[in-house]
RNA sequence: GGGAGUUUAGCUCAGCUGGUUCAGAGCAUCUGCCUUACAAGCAGAGGGUCACUGGUUCGAACCCAGUAACUCCCACCA
């Protein structure tokens, strides 16, 4: 045999995943077969395949390939993501490489630019995909910023606009003031500093000091009526304070209430206000109020109808809104008021402190919350429908356990802003008039007709608006604007609701995604499905887990470890790493990824590649006759049965145990028990019969594998031992096997046979006895009332060749000189004359003994109880009864072998 | 602070309807084997207070309550 040990993956890989792309395996037009659709996760353009990836791309391909293989119409669709802050920082970068900043170009010119970055890397991560076996409808490749989808997008927009949802509105962004742009949540980085509280007091007017009195300068009580104190980490806000809050409960200033108080240096005048949000706890309970530079501030602000004054600017410098320090930095300022309110006795104390500050990822600026006008989407409408569908059970989370975070967060859903201050996105389709008045329409005439409109209301001034004095948003859509529209926007389910694609594909089967962005993604395209077809979008969404190191961290760019996958499968092979990855991560839990899961997945592949070695070593001798026929019909009761636990497993979607299963009835089953079973002598020819059922056994196999292991069981489907394939006769189009009747007690028997043959492997072992040693084999039979014995004749080629025995008997009396050993209730006799030691022996079946005696006390305490007799089901007690009439029986046996060794 | 979850062998995890398929798998460890498919292998072995405390039950890894530790999501106290 000149076929190599190992199978050598990579070649087979490029070989076979292009010969399915050639063969138009992947394609998916709609027919008459039932279609099985899932649209996976689009990944930004940006993005380098990880081990996220890994994993939830060979979830989504082992669901689409076996469906593909029970024979229906299976539609994997892929596609890009247009990430607008991703990419706007890519492309910023690159700009800045060639020495262009984006303020000094036109956001046409900065457009062309960046669709150039995109045409060059954008598609990196669906090439990379194709290495590790993603059986996609390349054909239906879309990405979320090309020309249809972002119609969709307005069109939405639109739609939702006249619909009321959606509307302008100032919201607290994260403002970076290097970058000079707000960035999203996810781009803020909190760590925790150790920062200064300042204790800073404000004059309270009409106190009992008369104002313009000296304050004092020395340590002084926070609890004196002319004045407060308050706690801050920002001093230089307090010129943008539009009040002071305290707890209407907090009796240390009940003589605060409706007083007014004095901003320290600049002397403006604001109110005390009461809210219980105050916590009277929390350094001095007294709370200045900053609306334009805190979020909590501004919406206690919006509550109490406070002024909003913005001190900053962009840059993060102060504005004359200040009155002082104009200009100078915030953390310059910070310092130099500190200066000032100490020279003028405003400052009471300071304290160390420690608390959370966030900072920008891309450049390391501590981000200021800054308000501004923002798009919004009203989520209510939308969500109530969303969260029906998931408590009604149309759309099932799996696993379950992430319903009750789904239903305790649309309940408590808050609107959503979708705007972004970016270029690279779909820019919001809104179009400002010169007074300040907005129009939302697709296009520039469109607008000014609608523009037009507004004017012809008497109390405007007339019609001498052009369509060029229109100003379009400058703002873009966020990214999961377009995305929520995915699952019907691939199908042009928009641009054409009624097409063919959309009516079969759509709702989708499955949906494989992160838990992560179960809100920011899963939900929303929920509401989507709703609003725009009235009807869900998928009806399962599978939630992976996070793939973490062995530490239990996270994989990140950052912390650099993570493994490269493409090295993986290449050292491995993406068989291997498939495998690897699915092992150990049911539903919902985080992977611990370790390379030692793909050394298992290589270890398996290699040990598939070695039985078709041993078969295809065999040669056919047609006069020999089938001795192997209860081997035969074991395995296919075997194959059966592992089938429908397979089934079952997949039904529902514990996709790792249905590999374990599969594992075990290949490696376990298959090659140690049933090759072993029926393989010839060295050099010895195989009769025709079990060669052929074997060679069939081997392909139902791969089939079988092949949702895992696309690669090599396409490989080996196309060895000569299947003789010469059809061109479309392929593993990945074949149809999986269905089980056939199952035969239970040949199942149970074998369990039987199996026990003894270790049993005698374990003689050997314990007794140092060569495995070429032939041994001689005795059974005393001795049917109880559970275990009938065994026709063990008819296994009697099995045991004889798998213990490596010359002869099996049936004796009906106990047989001396022997090694004994128990199971069941039968006695199996190994003679042994030399070097048998009546002592260990007997100490072994002492230990035996008392094992069984312990455990017939367990159960007849059972049995003497009243109240079980009496309350348990009567199959349980009947259980029970068998037990220990086995064991009593068991225990007589063992008492004839102990007083036999005793003489 | 609100919500969800986890805790079973050294590690990663199964254990689905409470009861002999109930304490299991793989990796790791140990022992013996280069036995003509596979040392990426074969044959075996050891390893457990099912987090803790109570409760329900004839019977609990499993159901209930409490405690502890950890994880994630959301909101974050100036």
């Amino acid at each position: 045999m000149n076929i190599s040990k190992t199978y050598q993956p990579k070649e087979a890989e490029e070989k076979w995943y292009s010969y399915w792309l050639e063969h138009k395996f992947f394609k998916s037009v709609p027919d008459e077969r039932e279609p099985y659709t899932i649209v996976m996760p689009p990944p930004n353009v940006t993005g380098v395949l990880h081990m996220g990836h890994m994993l939830n791309n060979t979830i989504q391909d082992v669901l689409i390939r076996r469906a593909r293989m029970k024979g229906k119409n299976a539609c994997w669709v892929p596609g890009t993501d247009h990430a607008s802050i991703a990419t706007e920082a890519k492309v910023v970068a690159m700009l800045k490489e060639r020495g262009i900043t984006k303020k000094d170009i036109t956001r046409d010119e900065y457009m062309k630019y960046a669709w150039e970055w995109k045409e060059k890397y954008g598609g990196i991560i669906l090439e990379q995909l194709k290495k590790l076996g993603a059986s996609c409808d390349w054909d239906r490749t879309r990405f979320t910023m090309e020309h249809d989808l972002s119609e969709a997008v307005f069109d939405t927009f639109i739609h939702l606009h006249k619909k009321g949802l959606i509307y302008r509105g100032v919201r607290m962004v994260n403002w970076d003031p290097i970058g000079k742009t707000g960035v999203s949540d996810e781009e803020v980085i909190r760590k925790e500093v150790n920062q200064k509280l300042y204790y800073i007091r404000y004059k309270v007017v009409n106190g009992e000091l008369s104002e313009g009195s000296e304050l004092p300068t020395t340590h002084h009580s926070p609890l004196t009526t002319h004045y407060l104190t308050v706690a801050t980490t920002r001093p230089e806000t307090i010129m943008a304070d539009a009040a002071i809050c305290i707890n209407p409960n907090d009796e240390r200033y009940t003589h605060l209430h409706g007083k007014k108080v004095l901003i320290p240096l600049i002397n403006r005048e604001i109110p005390v206000i009461l809210d219980e949000y105050v916590s009277m706890d929390f350094g001095t309970g007294c709370l200045k109020v900053t609306p334009a530079h805190d979020l909590n501030d501004y919406e206690l602000g919006q509550k109490h109808n406070l002024p909003v004054i913005d001190i900053l600017n962009d840059d993060g410098t102060l504005n004359e809104n200040a009155k002082i320090l104009v200009g100078e930095d915030r953390f310059a300022a910070r310092k130099k008021i500190v200066v000032l309110l100490e020279t003028d006795g405003y400052l009471e104390k300071v304290e160390d402190y420690k608390s959370q500050i966030g900072f920008s990822e891309r450049t390391d600026a501590v981000i200021e919350p800054k308000l501004s006008m923002q798009w919004f989407c009203k989520m209510e409408e939308l969500a109530k429908p969303a969260l029906d569908y998931v408590l009604e059970g149309e759309i099932k989370l799996i696993p379950e356990k992430f319903v009750n975070t789904y239903r305790h967060w649309m309940e408590n859903i808050r609107d959503w802003c979708i705007s972004r201050q970016l270029w690279w996105g779909q820019q919001i389709p809104a179009w400002y008039l010169p007074d300040g008045q907005y129009v939302v329409a697709k296009t520039r005439e469109a607008a000014y007709g609608e523009a037009k409109n507004l004017r012809s209301h008497p109390s405007a001034d007339g019609s001498n608006l052009k369509a060029e004095d229109l100003v379009q948003d400058e703002d873009v859509l966020d990214t999961w604007f377009s995305s929520w529209l995915w699952p019907i926007s691939v199908f042009d389910g928009f641009k054409d609701p009624n097409n063919d694609d959309i009516n079969y594909y759509y709702p989708t089967n499955d949906l494989v995604t992160a838990p992560e962005i179960l809100f920011l993604w899963v939900a929303r395209m929920i509401m989507a499905g709703n609003e725009f077809r009235d009807e869900v979008p998928f009806k399962n969404v599978y939630l992976t887990g996070v793939v973490r190191d062995k530490l239990g961290r996270k994989m990140s760019k950052s912390l650099g470890n993570s493994p490269d996958p493409l090295d993986l499968m290449k050292k491995y092979g993406a068989d291997g790493v498939r495998v690897g990855m699915l092992r150990s991560s049911p539903a919902g839990n985080d992977l611990m990824f370790d390379e030692s899961h793909c050394e298992w997945g290589r270890n398996f592949f290699n040990k598939i590649w070695n039985a078709s070695r041993l078969i295809k070593g065999w040669t056919v001798d047609k006069d020999l006759k089938n001795n192997n026929r209860v081997a035969i019909d074991w395995f296919e009761s075997k194959f059966s049965e592992a089938l429908v636990e397979i089934e079952g497993n997949f039904a529902q979607y514990r996709i790792s145990e249905a590999l374990m299963s599969t594992y075990k009835l290949v490696w376990d089953n298959f090659c140690s028990e049933y090759l072993e079973m029926i393989k010839p002598g060295y050099q010895l020819p195989i009769d025709a019969d079990t060669y052929g059922v074997t060679v069939s056994f081997l392909e139902n196999i791969l089939k079988i594998l092949h949702p895992f292991m696309p690669f090599i069981s396409e490989e080996l489907w196309h060895d000569d031992l299947f003789g010469k394939r059809a061109e479309y006769d392929c593993c990945i189009v074949a149809q999986l096997p269905t089980y056939g009747k199952i035969n239970a007690q040949l199942l149970d028997e074998m369990e039987i046979i199996k026990q003894v043959i270790t049993k005698i492997k374990n003689i050997r072992n314990n007794k140092q006895i060569s495995q070429k040693e032939i041994l001689s084999l005795s059974v005393k039979e001795n049917p109880t009332i559970t275990y009938k014995t065994i026709p063990y004749k008819n296994y009697e080629l099995i045991i004889k060749k798998l213990g490596n025995i010359s002869d099996l008997n049936i004796v009906s009396e106990k047989l001396n000189g022997a090694i004994s050993f128990m199971v069941s209730t039968d006695e199996f006799y190994v003679p042994f004359e030399e070097n048998l030691d009546p002592v260990a022996e007997i100490t072994r079946l002492q230990k035996e003994k008392e094992y069984l005696v312990g455990f017939l006390r367990s159960v007849n305490s059972k049995l003497e109880n009243e109240r079980f007799m009496s309350s348990a089901k009567p199959a349980i007690i009947e259980v029970e009864l068998k037990k220990k009439a086995d064991t009593e029986s068991k225990l007589r046996i063992l008492e004839e072998s102990l007083s036999s060794l005793a003489n």
